[in-house]
DNA sequence: GTGTGTTATTAATAAAATGTTAATAAGTGT
DNA sequence: ACACTTATTAACATTTTATTAATAACACAC
């Protein structure tokens, strides 16, 4: 092996192609939350969480629904990838943003050795106009979940897609678990991981950050926000205990909603400066 | 472009060279505990919480420390790798291992464009005995932090490592910052970025999860405890507040350890089946 | 218009968790 | 025997969380 003296020297002379080539995609988890049918003409209309699935055209998993995705070109960014991919997909930009997982089984692509870096991105439904073409669609999210297996149903409004998890616990410390596909049929690639471990890092982030309020209009009824926190937890908050624990972060403004069939309530904003 | 029938037909004729090439390789981050020399005959040694780190004989980078890392292989997962990089490096195995991050700079590696998945590793330096080479070192860490940066400096008591990072507040809802390295001599690649957020990972888990025991030996005494999330977090615990929290998550045994010239105090061990 | 159903909002109280100070314990070394 | 050190816990104040229940105010039915 040849000894160089400076780095400049090294690189020179390298050759890029010693090392095994992979490709490198990008896969967006795009969450958002919308109103059901109302259920009678009183009731106010129920929420969902919901998630942007596309339908592949071409080969491999030709027909089957995906998450947008794409290939990460030789000179971008990952992040810089996975911003054009939502501006492809749905038309807007400049919304949440992050990295969940780098998914690498040698077998999760048929076509090569593929590499994906999954990202979340939330937004609000209402505020942005998604451009849902006719190979995009929005599924409202439906988990049954225990200890062992995660069973999901995703409903358009057109199609079901349902497919099941097996969970285990991979480590007792963190209280990490390994998921393994046991039923798909609609699904493209390894997409079940990685959206039942991207809804599981949300769960955890909204205990803990103000991350909701990406999901949030502008103005919103305390109402509202806790049925948001409802939906995507899967459980009931306490009125008393959710206003105490959100007072800190919304400030009340001058306007009111009215129409509901009962009591107006107050809209609120998201807390920019907190003390 | 051909019509294909099925997606066997599809794959026979698939040519993986379409899509640009790039090299994936993983680095992890190990995180021990380490007592320092004790300050005077009475004190009991202080602890350090230190990181691991390999210095390059090959360019790029040549001589500079680094995480130990490596490619991986075509037909290998990155955990997979991540493990085998983990038993060259220190000969220790089975231990705790969780991905961070995936950095994709284009321009992060002089030589091609290289992705680079980041792993954190806990061990025990106790109860492991780490296959120190000349190459490889513990390094003290100690960090400088506000609200703008961060500075960092690694000792491993020959040889001081000083970095200092920028921090700016990415996204206010969830406190994400971009690291960016304003001043690095002696590290290779952006492993500043790598361990500054490592770092941050680690106190966050600290705080929710019981990540702790994955550093600790079997059997501790609650003062040695309350010493590594000290030097982990950067602050001082109040014995009473610090026991309460703690008291779920161990069990006191009956062994005692004297000879502290002090009270001997009993050793406990983390319970591994919590009501 | 009066009553009923509905969600909004907050008061009031009980229970649990946390913060703080200080007291007591039990070794080692002088 | 005494001083020093860390271990351990008691006791109390303070804050946070949980739970129940009361009151508010609109829309619709009649």
């Amino acid at each position: 092996m040849k000894e160089y003296k400076t780095e400049e020297e090294f690189l020179r002379d390298y050759d890029p192609t010693q090392f095994d080539p992979f490709s490198l995609t990008s896969d967006i988890l795009i969450f958002s939350v919308s109103d059901g049918l109302q259920e009678n003409y009183r009731k106010l209309n129920k929420k969902y969480f919901s998630i942007l699935l596309v339908k592949r055209d071409t080969y491999p998993f030709k027909d089957k629904w995906c998450l947008p995705g794409g290939f990460v070109r030789i000179n971008e960014d990952i992040e810089e990838a996975a911003e054009r991919i939502l501006k492809d997909e749905t038309n807007i930009k400049d919304i949440y943003l992050e990295q969940l997982y780098t998914y690498g089984n040698p077998n999760r692509d048929p076509r090569m050795r593929v590499i994906s870096t999954s990202y979340m991105a939330l937004i609000d439904k209402n505020r942005l106009k998604v451009d849902v073409t006719k190979n995009a669609s929005w599924f409202n999210v439906m988990l049954l979940e225990d200890e062992k297996r995660i069973d999901v149903t995703l409903d358009n409004g057109n199609e079901l897609i349902k497919f099941k998890i097996k969970k285990t616990l991979k480590e007792k410390t963190t209280d990490r678990y390994k998921y393994e596909i046991l039923e798909n049929e609609s699904l493209a690639f390894d997409h079940p991981l990685v959206i039942v471990s991207g809804i599981s890092r949300l769960k955890n982030k909204l205990e803990y950050t103000d991350i909701v309020f990406n999901m949030m209009p502008t103005y919103f009824t305390l109402g509202e926000l806790q049925q948001v926190y409802e939906v995507i937890l899967g459980k009931k908050l306490l009125d008393p205990a959710f206003r105490r624990i959100i007072k800190d972060k919304v400030e009340k403004t001058e306007k009111m909603q009215t129409g509901g069939g009962h009591r107006p309530s107050a809209l609120f904003r998201y807390k920019m400066f907190k003390k």
